[in-house]
DNA sequence: TTGAAAGCGCTAACAG
DNA sequence: CTGTTAGCGCTTTCAA
């Protein structure tokens, strides 16, 4: 590899104004900055990103650290942030933490190490004490999906969506009715949701399980499922909402091995928007994660180049996607 | 951040000896090394990436270039890849190419300035010259999908998959058949499947792109398929081979918009067995993704740590999955 | 406006 | 077995 010093001798100059005409940082007279330009191009200098970190101790790498990147909502907004950082000059370093909490921690005191640009996560717990770490080093941290009170961050109006399906579900004349995902915030939304609607939405019918990764989760909402079945012999509601679309396709498949009809027997709704959704006409909630994406890339560019230091929270309002899977009225 | 002097200096050795027993480059005292292990914790001493990779001129980077991450098949290979990065302790830049082959070369030169221990990349061309860059830094690199001639590689023999679907048509009684898609290797392999068996595929039935992006690619299948209706007045085949799942499905989106039935009157097939086709019960050939990851690591992990320079191309032989939408018998 | 020189934190000879 | 020392390639004073 090619490096400042074989420019700076080409060049016949000095490597400090090699460093000096590739950063900027200080004025070379033209003549002098268009012959390192040539030499550079000539000889295809490239740079050692290592070097360049070490004296300076910051680098070019942005932290991406996602729960489940096998969930095309997490992969798309990965794509997006990809993009956006290619255009502006840094590199990511990307972590799965797969909804385990332990890996996360690691993988937090491991990108230390790298002394990153900025962070951008989508963490399990947004008040884990690790993340507290890059308050410490000074690293800038903007949260995806989730708003954390120590950081900036981009997300979704969750209970706000869980509302929407309330009001939906609702108007369709749905009054038994079941929930099944992680209980957080669309979860408590859905709840406020229907009690405002004088709907009571039974303990027995909310079927609470944690869960991020993708890879066991057929078996996670399958065992639930059958476990619910056992305790009473039959469905105790007509309408269920689950956790995300994930969820949503295999409550869907579950009831079709069981020969349960949607919507006919059972509407059912999910939430996310992931492309595959529209496929299946499953009824969701849409969350813009192109857009999200983008603004927390942006914010976090502000945080880097400005030093920009408020916290800045981004709630962005879901909306309502009807579809097939919620198509019957009762009323 | 606290460094190696400071855990020297708290343990009373030198530096060196701090890097002699975290590296276990050469043989330290058990006494004064665990002393040093206790510091080290006590401190939470980390390391600097930067330095280390400067001064032992490697890295613990692996580059994962991919073509689309927002398509189900990478970003499960990505989540694989990751994992197994984790566990042997690397770290992952990932790079989505966007089947963008300047986009491609970019990236390749920018990873070069990390020195990554490692590359797997699925190329957009697997002869681009861009890609020789690597061997003249000597830097190991796995091809995923694509095989290369210069490097190792793991792929599922598409040709082999395509002849599958050949079979399953003939079998299903079609001999007008269609094809949507890149026109590569599981093309040929369908190709000449049918012509095994004496049934012709007309060139104009073969609809051809060149697409790896899935952002656009609604809008390419769609404009695809009304060129092609525009042309003759009705589909000219009773199935169509689509060159992914995700391309299926928007064949069968198109087709539904259009009052086409399937498997009624059409009978589609796609190929990579993503996570959503079952949903949707689509009949598509199965690459078995994760073992593809899986074995691209390991290969890329003996180039790294064992040197081994030979070139070994793996091919995995994927299976024919039927499903709903190639049900009906013609015959 | 430019060059010389001192590190950044670590690895890897080289002594002893 | 361990300490000393010389860089790795770059940024950043400090002078001139």
């Amino acid at each position: 590899m090619i490096k400042m010093k074989d420019v700076a001798i080409k060049a016949q100059v000095s490597q400090a104004t090699v460093s000096r005409v590739i950063n900027g940082t200080s004025y070379v007279e033209p003549e002098t900055r268009q012959k390192v330009l040539d030499v550079i191009a000539e000889l295809g200098y490239k740079g050692n990103s290592a070097a360049k970190s070490l004296s300076s101790k910051k680098s070019s790498i942005i932290a991406v650290i996602l729960p489940d990147i096998a969930n095309p909502y997490f992969s798309e907004i990965l794509s997006v942030i990809e993009d956006e950082a290619y255009q502006s000059g840094y590199e990511i370093i990307f972590m799965n933490s797969q909804g385990n909490n332990h890996k996360e921690k690691k993988l937090v005191e491991n990108i230390l190490k790298y002394s990153p640009a900025g962070v951008l996560i989508s963490p399990l717990d947004a008040n884990a004490n690790y993340l507290k770490k890059f308050l410490e080093n000074n690293i800038p941290v903007v949260t995806i999906t989730t708003l954390s009170k120590n950081f900036s961050g981009v997300s979704v109006d969750h209970k706000v969506g869980g509302e929407l399906l309330a009001k939906h579900f609702a108007s369709l004349g749905h009054v038994n009715i079941g929930y099944i995902g992680n209980k957080d915030e669309k979860f408590q939304g859905f709840k406020e949701g229907l009690q405002n609607l004088n709907i009571p939405l039974k303990d027995e019918n909310c079927i609470g399980f944690y869960n991020y990764s993708s890879g066991n989760l057929k078996e996670l909402v399958f065992s639930s499922m059958e476990e619910y079945l056992k305790e009473r012999k039959s469905l105790d509601f007509t309408a269920i909402f689950t956790g995300n679309d994930i969820v949503a396709m295999e409550v869907i498949n579950f009831f079709r091995e069981k020969g349960i009809k949607v919507p006919e027997d059972i509407a059912v709704a999910g939430f996310d928007n992931i492309t595959f959704t529209s496929y299946l006409s499953i009824t969701t909630v849409a969350q813009p994660v192109r857009e999200i994406a983008f603004l927390a890339y942006e914010r976090l560019m502000r945080e880097i180049k400005n030093g920009e230091k408020d916290i800045e929270h981004l709630k962005i309002l879901p909306r309502l996607i009807p579809r097939d899977t919620t198509l019957k009225k009762l009323i």
